[in-house]
DNA sequence: CTGAAAGCGCTAACAT
DNA sequence: ATGTTAGCGCTTTCAG
């Protein structure tokens, strides 16, 4: 931050220009700066300050170079641009990078191997001491082959042989939870709507859903429509579900854009949430969920969490060969906004 | 690709690796494989066979050290979880340095001054070879201090005076298209529906409504509400507006979620999007825009490109010290969707 | 057309 | 406590 004007006297500043003017040797300043080896405190000050002064700054791709260290974490994630998801992921790992000291060299894949080969070998190439593999959506997955010149954390998707550490959502829990609430609330006849597709957030909601709903003694009714889980899904669900069980008083929503359709449905029926509806929703994505009126009671995916875990875990790792993976499902916090009252009857 | 199984032997290979399996220098292996020196056609081609038999991947550290650039460009960003947008940006970006043989390395200020000090000094330390700073809302501020080592290019915002290059989106032809667009549906009664901040996008769209309206002879009528825009903002404009103009048929809004209040409040009173009423919105948050039914009309913000174009102005201007920076204006692409129509009467 | 050698800026044995 | 020195892996004059 001090512009002494002394800065840059004919060029770059390096270790050596600070060595020149404190009347020590480069070793010196090292050590000085980096206070590992033994320096008396007096000249350590003195290099610290004449450092200053000259505005030193170190190069770390040289200290880099030296170490076999890079302080660069790889981040590679499938998708970026179309959810916020993304940015919560990289946030986390940014920050919790930024306290560790490194930085995030980021790259995207959309989700071509081929691309994810070669941005992996980019990677390589900048010799990051680490890589985090994120996914948008909770999804199982191979691990990416073809780094092997350090840790591989997985972020938001697991390994199926669960070799490499990761982290998730506890996507069970989220049924439970919000199947709790539901019942909590004084609700009977709850329905889950979601769509038919083979994914552990699928899955797992929906287990969650009937391991509460049995638990309650309660017969589960689950809607699956056909993917994606958008707007639409949602008022297709909504449809079949008051088709079969007309008098139904709530619902347990796979994620945030299908519970717009469920509002939409209302709205079309003149039903009102959470008047005649009460909805519980998972993701988060506060464009919808803060935005609809009422605002939607949902759980929030731990995009950030998870990405900081991820960074941390693999620092740890990092120059730890043979240290245990861990695995790890993450609670999701929820949110509570308006869409959840209790029923009416 | 190819695993020979004779990676590795007994270590990283490296260039040296090469020379020696190949029978030829270090120099030769340098000069066939970057095909600058003069090597012949024949050696050049044993030792790239060599360098892929062995697996040789060159460390651009040590090349970045030697060749005073390091092939990375640092990206500072203000904000990246809450919109996708930063993602479009960071994809423009990413593909953009990708095609020019670059990588993106991310940092994110959160808007701290102090943060983003701090994250420059780190990315300098690192050696970028250039600076793209983005922030996710078109705003006028001053280019960051403190890196002098190369260009600077922002994405989405500008210098006061104009000194670094710059890309942001060109607001008020958004506001002359969006409107001119409704008007050739044939409406008259058009309100503009904005907030009251001093920023270029609220300005800009605002401008350039005023001027199409005016150049159709009539008379410009703008509701602005304390912001934030976001739904609850564009509610109450439209309460606003009707109780001045109840016979209004269109409605120019200033972003999606505020486009997202207009339908709610438009459902509440029982009138029809477009039916009743036709929308034309900026930004194209999918999120909103395509989940909303019917689905938005509205104006793309050119976030991928702005980022691809900043990268390509960076990179061609890395080395080239006095080069002029040129700043630009983006057109925005209008998405057709459902929320615009004839009007009734 | 090919190779020897110096050096990018920093660190860490190993002296002194 | 401080300095000498040898590299990290690559590129590039400059000689041959």
């Amino acid at each position: 931050m001090p512009s002494s004007g002394l800065e840059r006297e004919g060029g770059r500043v390096g270790i050596r220009e600070v060595a020149e003017a404190a009347g020590v040797s480069t070793t010196t300043v090292s050590h000085a700066l980096s206070g590992r080896g033994k320096v008396s405190a007096a000249t350590a000050d003195r290099v610290r300050t004449v450092a200053e002064l000259l505005g030193y700054e170190p190069n770390r791709l040289a200290s880099a170079l030296r170490n076999r260290r890079s302080g660069v974490l790889g981040f590679v994630s499938d998708e970026i641009a179309t959810t916020p998801f993304a940015g919560r992921i990289v946030l986390g790992a940014q920050e919790a990078a930024s306290s560790a000291g490194m930085t995030l060299m980021v790259v995207n894949t959309g989700r071509d191997p081929v691309v994810e080969a070669r941005q992996i070998e980019v990677l390589r190439a900048q010799q990051v001491d680490a890589l985090l593999y994120a996914t948008m959506f909770h999804r199982i997955t191979p691990a990416p082959r073809g780094f092997a010149s350090g840790p591989v954390v997985m972020v938001n998707s697991s390994d199926p042989d669960g070799r490499s550490a990761s982290i998730v959502p506890d996507e069970r829990r989220i049924g439970r939870e919000a199947t709790a609430l539901l019942l909590e609330a004084g609700h009977r006849r709850i329905v889950h709507l979601t769509i038919d597709e083979a994914v552990p957030a699928v899955e797992g909601r929906s287990a969650g859903h009937r391991e509460a709903m049995v638990g309650a003694g309660l017969e589960p009714v689950v809607v699956a429509v056909e993917g994606p889980g958008d707007a639409a899904a949602g008022r297709r669900a909504m449809v079949r579900a008051l088709a079969a069980h007309p008098d139904l008083t709530a619902v347990f929503v796979f994620n945030d854009p299908m519970s717009m359709g469920v509002y939409q449905d209302a709205f079309h029926r003149g039903r009102s949430v959470p008047g005649d509806l009460s909805v519980v929703s998972v993701d988060d994505l506060e464009l919808i969920s803060a935005q609809l009126l009422p605002g939607l009671t949902t759980f929030e995916l731990p995009h950030y969490e998870m990405g900081s875990w991820a960074v941390e875990q693999a620092v740890n790792l990092i120059g730890e060969p043979g240290r245990a993976a861990s695995s790890v499902s993450a609670r999701c916090r929820l949110v509570r906004r308006g869409s959840v009252a209790r029923p009416r009857d």
